[in-house]
RNA sequence: GGGGUCGUAGUUCAGCUGGUUAGAACGCCGGCCUGUCACGCCGGAGGUCGCGAGUUCGAGUCUCGUCGGCCCCGCCA
């Protein structure tokens, strides 16, 4: 069987639509082979595009067309001319849009032959990610990535038409733009007309959405690809697509109000809702509580201080950490009492993996309570624990000391590995929060100097405003984090609008008059200008589409992605040049 | 940079304590089949066991190195 030209054939249907509504019409389909099922006299095969599947029959009574489909191959691609036909009671198909119908060929034009697939597209098999990878245009026609570059779609949409509906402009920004060393690494692109000189990809539109603000255009959005040259996860890849947002004269409350009905509507993409107002939780309740920035709260399991009873007690490690101003923080797992000796052991392993000194388990049992540390505290004080952390009988209390916030980062991490292993975290729920009252600073031990938590343009809380030369470590900033079941989806802040606190600020960070000018001189200066104040926030798209999809990784939603070294495996990026190109660029590789 | 895990046919995997010619399923190729829809039945081809050293009479299996995929820590304003 021949290639044959599309000629001017142009298709009536797309494969997801006939229906029983179509009987009788003669229809032109165009498509991937799915499937043959060769019968000998009689060959149905499936003929599939992105909008479903149509089964095609070609029978006896015309034998050439017959010879035709017994040559057709997986994935070659087809144009079936035909009628569309009513199928019998018995042999509707039930698992397709286009189950109640056939369409009965009168003519099979073979546009194009396919090699012999990788992996099979017509089967949902596991197929291992680099395969898929380097094979990508065979793994997009796969229904589940389809469905989430679908959806992905649709969420793009969605957004623009939101911030549409509310008076945002897009605007867009350079890709080609000024290094700006903090933050993360930049991907730098040298510079042909000045030898030595580079620009560097954006690693989020910042200075420019802030530079919109005081241009007067109010509110901006733009749905924009972002670059960071840093290691990459399951949720992080080095170019990646932001939903950057902007408003003049906005508070937290103004932003919130703008992204929560946003949420609502992309929630609604998967017919789920997303009630409001969204839960809000300051900076430090969050550590105190569950040991994480961005908490999921479908786990339960609230951290808890459980010094009280210790301070007193015989257990010396519990008591003596304690007196030197640390504490006994704990959650309890529900169900946890049944845990085996190997599983307590694991868990303890577990802990020291994550930094723990080590890790106390109680539990109430028939018998009394039970711990590794019932001798020497006592049962009294064991109880009284398990008590204050609210254990019931079939619950188990785990119990670590230390540090208040490094203690409670590691039992936060356990709290989290142990809900994925009980399958605590239904798939089906959505916790939405917003984490408020960042600090200001985190401060730099190896540097010995303060950094910015968010970036350095953020306002402080105007109640810690004096905090910031007399004890930075206490200010707080007004920055806001939206999290989504455990995922940072979204952060952003009040922007500082005001260019001497902006200077106070780099001067705290440790700059010198002239290193924020020779960084930031033109922003500095646009500040001067008549700056509104000014607030916004960027959010994940892939992140929130991977959550919307499903998916553990954003790779999942997007079309070509790089694996964890960076690399795009289909593409073969990144590779050498030419070396007249690297001459051009004024470059030496060494 | 560090830790963990995986790498065997086109694909997904099995392969025990080191021992004959490395298996299965799906896919692929050929044949049969008039109502299939993961069609069925018969037959066949297909392997640098990621790569390189080492131990051994003998390595898919053990050791070391290396490359690659995935997950995590560091990193990610």
């Amino acid at each position: 069987m021949d290639i044959q030209p599309l000629g001017s054939l142009a298709r009536t249907h797309t494969c997801g639509q006939l229906t029983s509504a179509a009987v009788g019409q003669d229809v032109v389909l165009l498509g991937w082979v799915h499937r043959v099922r060769d019968l000998g006299a009689l060959v149905f095969f499936d003929i599939r595009d992105r909008h479903g599947l149509t089964q095609i029959v070609a029978r006896e009574d015309a034998p050439s067309l017959v010879s035709d489909a017994k040559h057709l191959r997986p994935e070659h691609v087809v144009a079936v001319i035909g009628r569309v036909e009513r199928r019998a009671p018995e042999a509707i198909n039930p698992k397709i849009k286009t189950g109640d119908v056939e369409v009965v060929a009168r003519e099979i034009r073979l546009l194009n032959e396919a090699k012999t697939p990788p992996f099979p597209i017509n089967e949902d098999t596991t197929v291992s990610e680099d395969t898929r990878l380097r094979y990508r245009y065979m793994d997009l026609r796969r229904a589940r990535m389809q469905h989430n570059l679908i959806l992905r779609h649709k969420a793009a949409l969605e957004i623009r038409r939101y911030f549409d509906e509310n008076g945002f402009l897009e605007i867009e920004t350079p890709i080609l733009t000024k290094s700006t060393p903090e933050g993360a690494r930049d991907y730098l692109v040298p510079s042909r007309v000045h030898p030595g000189e580079f620009y560097a990809l954006p690693q989020s539109p910042q200075i420019f959405k802030q530079i919109l603000m005081i241009s007067g255009m109010d509110r901006y959005v733009q749905i924009v690809k972002c670059f960071r040259d840093e290691d990459l996860r399951a949720d992080r890849q080095p170019e990646f697509t932001q939903v950057d947002l902007e408003i003049a004269f906005a508070t937290e409350d103004l932003v919130f109000s703008i992204l929560e009905p946003l949420m609502g509507r992309l929630m609604a993409l998967i017919g789920r809702d997303a009630p409001r107002p969204f839960l809000r939780m300051a900076y430090a309740d969050a550590i105190t509580k569950y040991g994480s920035d961005k908490p999921d709260l479908r786990a339960g399991m609230e951290l808890r201080t459980l010094s009280e009873p210790f301070a007193s007690s015989n257990f010396s490690v519990f008591k003596n950490a304690i007196a030197t101003g640390e504490e006994v923080r704990g959650f309890v797992i529900p169900k946890g009492a049944r845990y085996s000796r190997k599983e307590l052991d694991t868990l303890a392993e577990d802990a020291k993996q994550l930094g723990a000194a080590g890790l106390v388990w109680a539990r109430a049992a028939d018998a009394g309570v039970q711990s590794p540390a019932l001798k020497a505290a006592g049962e009294d004080v064991i109880r009284r624990a398990l008590e204050l952390a609210g254990a019931g009988g079939g619950d188990l209390l785990v119990m670590a000391a230390g540090p208040h916030d490094a203690t409670s980062r590691i039992l936060g991490q356990l709290r989290l590995q142990i809900a994925k292993r009980e399958n605590l975290l239904d798939p089906n729920a959505y916790a939405f929060l917003w984490v408020v009252d960042f600090p200001m600073f985190e401060w730099l031990d190896d540097e010995r100097r303060w950094e910015f938590m968010h970036h350095p343009f953020t306002s402080p809380l105007e109640a810690d405003a004096a905090l910031l030369e007399s004890d930075p470590g206490r200010a707080r900033a007004r920055a806001y984090d939206l999290v989504l079941n455990g995922s940072e989806i979204g952060g952003g802040s009040i922007r500082i609008h005001d260019q001497r606190l902006q200077r106070l600020v780099f001067k705290l960070l440790g700059m010198t008059e002239e290193e924020a000018k020779l960084r930031f001189g033109f922003f500095l200066e646009a500040l001067e200008y008549g700056t509104p104040p000014h607030g916004g926030i960027a959010l994940g798209l892939d992140r929130i589409v991977a959550i919307l999809a499903g998916e553990q990784s954003i790779r999942e939603v997007i079309a070509f992605p790089k694996t964890a070294q960076a690399v795009d495996l289909m593409a073969g990026a990144p590779s050498t040049v030419n070396p007249k190109q690297l001459r051009e660029l004024h470059l030496k590789i060494d």
